[in-house]
DNA sequence: GCCACCCTATTCAAATTTGACTATAATGAG
DNA sequence: CTCATTATAGTCAAATTTGAATAGGGTGGC
C-alpha cells in the first residue's frame, strides 16, 4: 500500500518520527497525490515496525508534549521498498475519479441544484490547478526529475479534470443532460 | 459512498438482485469508473436494506444456484440518492493516481527494472485508452449525455495518463530521473 | 472426453481506513 | 488580556474494503 511506500521512501533519506513524516509529505505536496490521514500513517508505521521493516532509534520524552518515537529503515525495509515500488508499477490498478459516477447519475435529480454545486466545484478545481502548477515550478530547482514528473502529472490531470467539468457545466446550463443520440461538443 | 449511489441509481431504473447490478455496471463500463468488488457491493446492499433505503421484493429459490434476492428502491432511498449525488459533488475530494508516489520514489531503485515494467504498463494504458474511447462511441446513441460525459472524461483522463507515462519513460531510458535543476521537456 | 478455466451468487474473517477525540502550547486578532 | 485558531502528537472504536473461499454448471480447446 502506498502509505508504507512513502514511509520507507522518506526514512531512506533520514530518520524521522511519524508526525515529521506528515510534515515532509505536506512540504512536497504529497498530500495532493495520495490520501494523508494520521490514522493510516500511524497504523502503517506500527505495521512496518512489527514486521521489522523499520525500527525505533530513539524516543524523545518531553514533559509537555507526547513522546516522539524516531524510526529508521532496516535492510529488510529497503528490500520491501523496492518490492513495493515495482509491484505498484506492475499492478494493473487504474485511478477512479469520484465524480464519474455522481455526474453520470446526476440527470436523475434537480438540475439547478447540480448546477449550483458545480460552479463552486469548478472554482475549487481552478485553484487546485494553479496550486499544482506552482508546486511544480517551485520545485524545479530542488527535487529530482522523478518527483518533478509526479508534480507535473498532478497538474496535468487536474487541468484535464477542469476542462471536463466545464464541458459538463455547459451542458447542464442548457438542461441537456437527459438528451441522447448526439455526440458531445468537444 | 459511491457504491451506495450506484445501487440506488440502478434500482431507480428497475428492480434487480445484487449480481445483476454488477452485470449492468460492467455493461456500462462503470467498473472503469469505480472499484467494483463483490464484497463491497453486498455490504452496501445489506446496509441500504437495513436502513430501509431499499427492500427485498422477491427471493428466487433455485435447486442448483444460490438464492437471488431482488431489491427495490424505497422513497427514503430516493431521497438518499439525491443527497448522495449532491454531497459527492460538493465534497472537495480530489482523485489520486496510485502511480504518483511510486514513480516519484522510483529514482531510488534499479532503473532497468522500472524501465521494463513501465513498458508493459504503457502498453496496458494504450489499451485502456482505446477501450475507453470505444465505450464512448458505442454509447453515443443509447445513453443520456450525463453518462456520455462520464465516459468521455474517463477516456481523456486515461489519455493524459498515457502521455505522462511516456514522458516519464523517455527520461528513464536516458537515466535522468535523479537529475535536478532543469524543467521537464514538455 | 477431460482438464482447466470462467460464470453464477454469495459469504466471511482479516486488513485497513475513517473520523472523531484527547491534550497542551503557541500565535494572532481584537 | 482573552478568545479563537493553528500546530504538535497521537489514540481508538466503528465503518468499510479486501481477498479468498465456496460450490455447482457451462464451455472451449487439445
Amino acid at each position: 500500500m502506498s502509505m508504507k511506500m512513502v514511509i520507507l521512501g522518506l526514512l531512506l533519506e533520514r530518520n524521522m518520527h511519524p508526525y515529521e513524516i506528515k510534515l515532509v509529505m505536506k512540504e512536497r505536496a504529497m498530500d495532493q497525490m495520495m490520501k494523508l490521514q494520521m490514522g493510516s500513517l500511524y497504523y502503517a508505521v506500527d505495521k512496518l515496525a512489527g514486521e521489522g521493516h523499520i525500527e525505533a532509534v530513539e524516543v524523545i520524552h518531553s514533559s509537555d508534549r507526547p513522546d516522539k518515537t524516531i524510526y529508521r529503515i532496516t535492510d529488510k525495509g529497503k528490500a520491501l521498498f523496492e518490492q513495493l515500488i515495482l509491484q505498484q508499477i506492475k499492478k494493473n490498478d487504474i485511478f477512479y475519479h469520484p465524480l464519474y459516477t455522481a455526474l453520470a447519475f446526476s440527470h436523475h435529480i434537480d438540475q439547478s441544484k447540480v448546477e449550483k454545486l458545480l460552479e463552486e466545484r469548478i472554482r475549487e478545481t481552478e485553484h487546485r490547478v494553479n496550486y499544482a502548477y506552482q508546486v511544480y515550478e517551485e520545485h524545479i530547482a530542488i527535487v529530482p526529475r522523478s518527483v518533478l514528473h509526479a508534480m507535473y502529472g498532478r497538474y496535468e490531470h487536474s487541468l484535464t479534470e477542469l476542462k471536463w467539468l466545464k464541458r459538463f457545466y455547459a451542458d447542464i446550463t442548457e438542461r441537456k443532460l437527459k438528451d441522447a443520440g448526439t455526440p458531445l461538443d468537444l
